[in-house]
DNA sequence: GATGAATGAGGGTTCATTCAT
DNA sequence: TATGAATGAACCCTCATTCAT
C-alpha cells in the first residue's frame, strides 16, 4: 500500500517536473534527460513510470483534460441562471490556467502534437467540443429563462469558448499579458453582451 | 533577371511545399527530406533557398505575419465607422485563414516554437500585439463616434482578438468546425455586442 | 572507484582504437563509426568519452605530447655531459616512435590539422619548440664543458631536431625505412659531428 | 594553338589558386568552391581542368616533385667535389621551399594523403628515396675523393635528408622559424661535419 | 568553353530507449 | 527498484560532382 502510494507520488513528481520543463523549453526541445534532471532522478527512472517520452505529454494532457472536465462539471451543476453559470465558467477557466500557468503553457505543445505520433491517447478536440457543448447548454438554459437576447444560438458557443481560449493563447504566447484581468472583459463581452437588454 | 525570378519562384515553391507538409504532419515530425519530396526536389536543393530546416518555419511565419499585417493595414485605412471597420477586420482575418488553411494550420507550430531555437527571427507575440493595437484603435474610434457602449476599453481588444484567434484555434484543432461560418457570430458578439444600444 | 577506473579504461581503449585507425587510414578518411568498430563499441559510445571526432585527434596529440615531454624531462635530468645526454635524447625519441609506431604515424595528421578547426587544443609547434629548447640547453652545457666544437650555436638545435624528426618523417612516409637503425647515424652526425676534435 | 596555351594557363592559374588555399586552410578544409573562388572562376570550371578535388592535390604534388627532381638533377650534374655539391643541394632545397612557401606548406597534406584515396598517382616516398639516393651518391663521390671522414655510409644519407626535411617540417608547423637561415647550419652539421678532418 | 543550380551520398551528432548491475 | 552506460536509428547539413543552359 505504502509502496503504491510512493509509486504514485513518484510518478506525479516526475510528471510535474516534466510539465515544468515542457513549459519552459517546449516539448520538442525537451529531452528525457532534462525531465529526469528536473525531477532529480535518473533518466532510466522516468521509464519506470512512463512508457515513453510521448507518454509524458499524454499524461500532462490528461491532467489538463481532467481539470477542464472538473470545470465543465462545475458549470453544469452550478447554481444560478444560465448566464450566471456561463460567467462562472469563464472565470473558472481563467482561474484554472492562472493557477497553474505551467500546465497551461504546454497547451501549445498539445495543440501541435495532435497531428503526430504523440497524439495517441490525446483527444484534444474533445476538450473543446465539451467546452462548446456546455456553453451551448448554458446558453440554451438562458434562452429558456428568457434572459438571452435574440439571435443567439449554438454557433455562439464557439465564439464564447474562442474568446476564453483565444485570451489564454495570447497570454501563453506573451506572458506579459495579464490573463487574470481578462476574465472580467470576457464576461462583459461574452455573457453580458448576450443578455437580453444588453450590457449595462 | 529571369534567373532571379526563377530563383524566387523556386524558393516560393519549396516554401509552399513546406507549409503543406508542416500543416499535415506538424513541424516537429517533418524532415527536410519530406519537404524536398513534397516540392519534388532533392534534399540538398532545399538548402539552396533556406539556411536550415528552422528557416523554413521562419519563412512561413513571415508569410503569415505579412498577411496579418496586410489585414491590419486594411482595417486601419478602411472606410466606415469604427465598428464597421472592426467587423471588416474580423471577417478579413477569418477569410484569410479560410483562404489558406495550410498556412493557418502551422500556427500551432509557430506558437510552440517560440520558446525554442527555431524562434530566432520570429516575433509571434508582436503579431498579436498588433492585432490588439488595431482593435483598440478601432474601439477608440467607435468611442469617439459615440457608437460604443459604455465601459468598453483597451482591455476589450484582447477579448475581441481572443474570440477570433480562439475560433481559429478550435478550427485548427478540429477541422470539422466550419470556420467560415464563425465570422458572423464573432461579429455579432464582439462588434454588435459592443454597440451602444446593443445588438438588435 | 571501480566505475571511474572502468570509465578511464574505456576511454583509453577507444583512444587506442582511434590511433590504430588513424594510423592505418589517416584522420581525414576515418569516420567515427570506423573508430567505434575498431574499438568494438557502438558509434554513440564514442561520444560518451569524447566530445567529437576532432577530440579524438586532440587526445591522441596529448598522448604524443606527453610522451615527448617525458623524453625531454629525461634529457634534462639525465646523467652525463651535454653531448652524452644529447645522444641519449636522440635515441629516446627514436625509441619512442619505434615503440608505438601507430601513435607516431598520426603525426602527419597532427601536422596537417594545425591550420584547421581540429587544431583547437593542439599546440603542435610547442612540441618542437620544446625539443629545440632542450637541445639548445644540452649544446650550451657541452659548450660550457668545453667539449663542443667552435661555431655551434642555438640555431644548430633546429638542425639536430630536424635530423631526428626528418628521419621519423621519412619512416612515416615509407615504413620500409628502418627507423631504429637511424638512431646511430643521427647521433654520429648530430652529436659526434659537433664534438670538439670531431668524430673519430 | 592559342587555345591550348590558354587552356594550359587556365589550368595553371587554378592550380596556383588551389595551392594557395591548401596552404592557408589545409587540404581537408578546402572545398572545391574555395579553390574556384580563389581562382576567380566558377566551381564547375575547376572540373574542366581537373578530374576531381583529389586531382588538384596530385597536381600540386607533381609540381613539387618536379621541382625536387630539378634540384636533384642539378646536384647530380653540378660542379665541385661531392661535399660541395651536397652543400649546394642543401641550399637548393632550402631555397626551393623558401621561394614558394605555399607549395611547401602543402607538404603536410601530401604526407597525410598517402594512406588515402587521394594518394593515387602520388608517390611521395619516391621523392625521399630520390633525395636519399642522390645524397648517397654525393657521399660516395666524396668518399672516392678522399674528403669524407671514415664511417660515413649510405645510412647517413637518410640523416642528411632528414635534417633538411626536418627543418622544413619545423618551419611548416611554425612559420616563425626562419627557414632561410637554417641552410648554413644544416650544411655545417651535415656537410662540414662529415668532412675528413672535421669542421674547422 | 563557362557557369552555377541541382543532386544525393555521406557522416557527424543527438537522444529515446534498453538493460546489466 | 534505481541507475546511467550503452546502443543505434534517425536526421540535419555539407559538398563533390554533374549537366542543362
Amino acid at each position: 500500500m505504502a509502496k503504491k502510494v510512493d509509486s504514485v507520488a513518484r510518478r506525479d513528481m516526475i510528471l510535474r517536473a516534466a510539465v515544468r520543463v515542457f513549459a519552459r523549453q517546449g516539448f520538442a526541445a525537451t529531452r528525457v534527460e532534462d525531465v529526469a534532471a528536473e525531477a532529480g532522478v535518473a533518466k532510466g527512472s522516468v521509464y519506470l513510470c512512463f512508457d515513453s517520452r510521448d507518454a509524458l505529454l499524454v499524461a500532462a494532457f490528461e491532467e489538463y483534460a481532467a481539470q477542464a472536465q472538473a470545470v465543465i462539471q462545475e458549470a453544469r451543476s452550478g447554481a444560478g441562471d444560465g448566464l450566471e453559470r456561463l460567467g462562472a465558467l469563464v472565470r473558472s477557466v481563467v482561474d484554472m490556467v492562472a493557477a497553474e500557468p505551467e500546465l497551461a503553457r504546454i497547451l501549445v505543445d498539445l495543440w501541435a502534437a495532435r497531428r503526430q505520433g504523440e497524439a495517441a491517447g490525446m483527444d484534444v478536440p474533445a476538450v473543446y467540443r465539451e467546452y462548446r457543448a456546455v456553453t451551448a447548454e448554458l446558453l440554451a438554459d438562458a434562452e429558456a429563462e428568457g434572459i438571452l437576447r435574440a439571435g443567439v444560438g449554438e454557433v455562439h458557443a464557439a465564439v464564447v469558448v474562442g474568446a476564453i481560449e483565444g485570451c489564454v493563447l495570447q497570454w501563453i504566447v506573451d506572458p506579459a499579458l495579464p490573463i487574470a484581468e481578462l476574465a472580467a472583459p470576457i464576461v462583459d463581452v461574452c455573457v453580458e453582451g448576450l443578455r437580453r437588454g444588453g450590457a449595462a
